[in-house]
DNA sequence: TTAAATGGTTGTGAAAAACAATCTTTTTGT
DNA sequence: ACAAAAAGATTGTTTTTCACAACCATTTAA
């Protein structure tokens, strides 16, 4: 088993990931963060995994939505995911039929649907609340708390710089 | 509803997306990367349409793996990619169908293989590399080099944190 | 020298992603 | 005012992806 474990870059030695160099993705944040990507998405599967909200990669987001956003149309919700209004509006269809949102038509626009959290959806948002409270303490609490701060600040910008060039 | 971990944002304005609020993922940094992830990705299998890599997860860290690390085993792959034997295999087949590298038994262990950039692979590889520079420049390039700096050193730090927990 | 472990492949079924087509309602242009 | 265009949403389809299980061959261990 490899299984040095680098703790940082030093000078002469590359880079490595068990024991394999990795070439310009060293240097890259999009792999890291593709990576990191893949393993959180993994561990939420599986501590959401006895919610309805399970195996999703949207309803998450969609309940949280629709639980801060009372009213909210299907397509905002759309634009919030970067998913296409078809993907949105299966996991729209999947939470309503377990109860968690509903539909109602919008008084303004009668194409469109206007959704509401239910009583259930709320206590599973609360839930969900807390599962990625958990995970995030999991995963990146390791991350001293001066660091954290800069760290998010420049997230944060990638994804609105990131956003911006969408349109 | 401790706010303890609140980062940067002004006091009275919550954060929003597309003038939603987003609730708890405002303050986690799981969810910025799942959506830089998200974006990004698209965008590199835009980038890399025309090449043998397209479409893929896995295929451009196994080219770069492979040229870089002559002679490596696909499970090793399988480790660098956190994905299991099947899938990474799969990605293998892919390129070695197109030419890019070839297996041979690995000398010292009949089971495995030993892989093998070819000149069509090489030359893959390195449009790779520019692609991936390229992407990176058009994404991260906002970020000033003194933040860019301590941005890659958390991030790496995160994701060797994680893989440690792994095992 | 069996039994267990390792390296790899094949098969399968369930989700997910991307597109196109359709329908209804609103908005726009003339 | 009216036809055309745009916006909101749904249905359908096709292509990948993903995770598992089962399997074979070789190596290592008991």
């Amino acid at each position: 088993m490899s299984n040095e474990t680098k703790t940082f870059d030093q000078k002469d030695e590359p880079f490595t990931v068990a024991g394999l160099r990795i070439d310009v993705l060293d240097e890259a944040f999009s792999w890291y963060i593709r990576s990191i990507d893949a393993v959180v998405s993994r561990d939420l599967d599986q501590r959401t995994a006895h919610l309805d909200v399970a195996k999703g990669k949207g309803k998450i987001t969609t309940i949280l939505l629709v639980d801060g956003n009372p009213g909210i149309r299907p397509s905002q919700i759309a634009e919030v995911l970067l998913r296409d209004r078809p993907a949105t509006g299966r996991i729209i269809d999947h939470l309503v039929k377990a109860g968690d949102i509903r539909r109602e038509a919008d008084a303004d626009d009668q194409r469109a649907q206007a959704l509401y959290i239910t009583e259930k959806g709320s206590a599973l948002a609360q839930e969900v609340r807390e599962i990625i409270r958990a995970q995030e303490n999991d995963f990146f609490d390791f991350i001293p708390s001066e660091d954290r701060e800069e760290f998010m600040r420049v997230l944060k910008r990638a994804y609105i710089n990131m956003r911006n060039k969408l349109e």
